[in-house]
DNA sequence: CAGTGGTCTAGACCACCTT
DNA sequence: AGGTGGTCTAGACCACTGA
């Protein structure tokens, strides 16, 4: 429990020339990525928050409210306000037309687990050293045993040990759960590239197609609420199965 | 001048069981769509719209707030509120990896413009009967000489007769402005989809690249306020020099 | 039932733009 | 100087959740 004297109050931000609600909502970012709501616990209440900063209900609200919006917080009506996890809604990957019903998520194989060392592209990444130690899995994407999408997937060691020693079912179709049980390492945010690339020869076979053919692939950085990225990843899709929309306005 | 009882008051929208500030919402949406503002003229003040719909000015600048950040209307402190054109800020035209200066709009050169019936594609993509008259443009964009785009541009006659008549010289590098001008159109939003083909001959020889090299096709389509399509596009460029980042949280 | 967020109000004061 | 949007406050009441 923490006095008011501990507290900030409205003096808090670098810059005392912003508005109130601009220099509360920085300092609620610095907590959120400093991690001190984890997801499950909720953020103190309104009525307490407001206290605490010394501001009105309705400015704290203001600030929580655009923070909802923006998709940092959840705010569920008589339960509280939460940080959220990543939620992937945008992700580059839903928009590979593949047969599959809609909402299911596809068959994974993972066909290799691997440790490996940082080299320069790899190390730049994943913000590491150069030949420090990596986990690195392939894993192939199914519908309906068809291959759609090679997925080449890149951890920190020692963070991730848990997830290179763990039994192969032990990890499913989603990773982020599991590193989240594994590793307790929770996705914040992420950020995907796109670039249309030739098709290796063992990206072909794996993909059942002729060399040379268009794939797309998708970069993801996956970050840390706190920053730090926490996996790489490449994925190869056919090009010609890619569809991608985007509103303008 | 409206009198108040004309004015639909808190009762407006489908449902009353929505929250106030949505269905006012709602009804402004309404508003802007049959073009009750052209984006010259400011909206009512904050205090006569909310006077007008019989809610308090906070309600009310709530909604204002909502539809800025959507980027429906633009707010300027001083001046007022006004409903805003497309800005194309995200548009998936910026991620060509193209040399030349920041900021720049790249060189333009019309190829072709001539008129066209419709066929079934063209039809439904622009939402007319088929074999209605078309105009269609072909424009290639340059940078130092170097071609990196090609665009084909279809136009709803007689809508656009202006711009089929006028001089080539008064289209100048951006057809919008030039839309507004000659027809009195105004683009209010559009939706673009990126997809991964093969270069016809044609193509490849506009761009300089072997035939059947990987090109990114991008399709426009450009609505007014009132969500009629006013413009269908598709543009083509050579998929190798093509990044486009997305962020997820 | 107590506690949470959601809605709505009424009004004061400030910063900015236009005339 | 007058009018615009921007900030901030204080408080009432409602709807939902969980024990």
């Amino acid at each position: 429990m923490k006095s008011i004297e501990e507290d900030p109050g409205p003096g808090v931000g670098p810059d005392p020339r912003l508005p109130l609600h601009a220099r509360i909502k920085d300092d609620l970012l610095r907590r959120i990525r400093a991690g001190e709501w984890n997801g499950t616990t909720p953020l103190p209440p309104e009525s307490s928050l407001a206290d605490s900063y010394e501001i009105s209900i309705g400015t704290l609200r203001r600030v929580l409210g655009e923070l909802a919006t923006e998709g940092i917080l959840e705010r569920q009506q008589g339960r509280g306000t939460f940080v959220r996890r990543a939620s992937f809604q945008n992700s580059l990957y839903r928009f590979f037309r593949v047969q599959g019903q809609e909402g299911q998520t596809p068959l994974s194989r993972i066909l290799s687990r691997t440790p490996e060392t940082a080299d320069s592209v790899l190390a730049a990444a994943l913000n590491v050293r150069l030949g420090s130690g990596l986990l690195h899995m392939r894993r192939l994407r199914l519908w309906n045993e068809h291959p759609f999408l090679i997925e080449d997937i890149w951890l920190p060691l020692p963070r991730f040990d848990a997830v290179a020693q763990a039994d192969l079912s032990d990890l499913g179709p989603l990773l982020y759960p599991a590193y989240e049980r594994l590793a307790c390492v929770v996705v914040g945010s992420a950020t995907e590239e796109l670039s249309v690339v030739a098709a290796t020869a063992t990206q072909a076979a794996l993909l059942s197609v002729a060399p040379d053919t268009a794939l797309v692939r998708i970069s993801r950085s996956a970050l840390t609420h706190a920053g730090e990225i926490m996996e790489y990843r490449e994925s190869h899709g056919v090009a010609n199965s890619f569809r991608y929309r985007v509103e303008i306005s």
